[in-house]
DNA sequence: TGAACCGTATTAGTCAAGTGATACGGTTTA
DNA sequence: TAAACCGTATCACTTGACTAATACGGTTCA
């Protein structure tokens, strides 16, 4: 059973991401192995003390990624084939940065400035979402 | 006088921020030169079909980052200098490759995973360049 | 000087995101 | 089969971003 025992008290962004990730998080390490029950809804709602709507919508969430199934009415597994799931991921990331490499290269940065400036806006980022601000 | 003729109808996130994309692109394209007569709030509001606070709220950000000046009921004029162009420029890429990091910060990258995928990119954009390869 | 502009400040309305309260129907199991 | 779970759907509330409505004071110039 996937424990949220570990579940951070305090974090970044919405409760609802900051699950998302924590799952993400934890297929990444390891320490959630296909086939692993994921808590209900109501126990984990009951376990960070937020409404079950938050769970289900990070659960709906990571459902879409492929991560989990679950069956209405049914207990929720975990879905975690490795390879595929960080291939497919790590696909649309590159594609995504990708777009952003041609467009630096051909406006005449150097890569270090480009690197400087995904160092800085990434810093920068971080705090607009510690101070709440939207995305 | 700076003209918002050719501002586009449609586009993407607030009317505010597009006016201060807008204004920036014409700084970094050469269009708006030093000492030019900005619109009134007024003026631009009307031309636009927004409201006086829209252009407001853009003016005020452009005035933040240097690139213009007003004085309280007094017209307002651009600052184009090779430093305000360099910031208007800047500020254009970041706010490209700022979407980026949003993205990649959501789907739970870390920093030095991007860091990391953004230098491996960046090489293998410049080796296909090498090679020949379009875009 | 005063009318006609200008920039500025204050307040209110609109909308979407995030979260909560509640109810419904399906699945499990004793 | 019936109680106790489960996932799901719907609606309400709060908050902040964005925009609008309006009023105020400063500047310009005939």
């Amino acid at each position: 059973m996937v424990s949220f025992a570990g579940f951070p008290p305090e974090g970044e962004g919405p409760i609802y991401l900051r699950i998302v990730r924590f799952i993400r998080a934890g297929v990444a390490a390891g320490a959630i192995v296909d086939g692993d029950e994921m808590p209900s809804r109501r126990v984990v709602s009951a376990t960070l003390g937020v409404n079950p709507n938050t769970v289900q919508k990070a659960y709906r969430m990571l459902e879409e990624e492929g991560l989990m199934v679950s069956r209405s009415g049914a207990k929720s597994f975990a879905v975690v084939t490795p390879e595929s799931v960080e291939a497919a991921r790590a696909r649309l990331q590159a594609e995504e940065i990708g777009r952003v490499v041609s467009a630096l290269r051909r406006s005449g940065m150097e890569k270090d400035d480009a690197m400087a400036l995904l160092s800085r806006l990434w810093d920068e980022d971080e705090q607009a979402e510690e101070r709440g601000e939207s995305e």
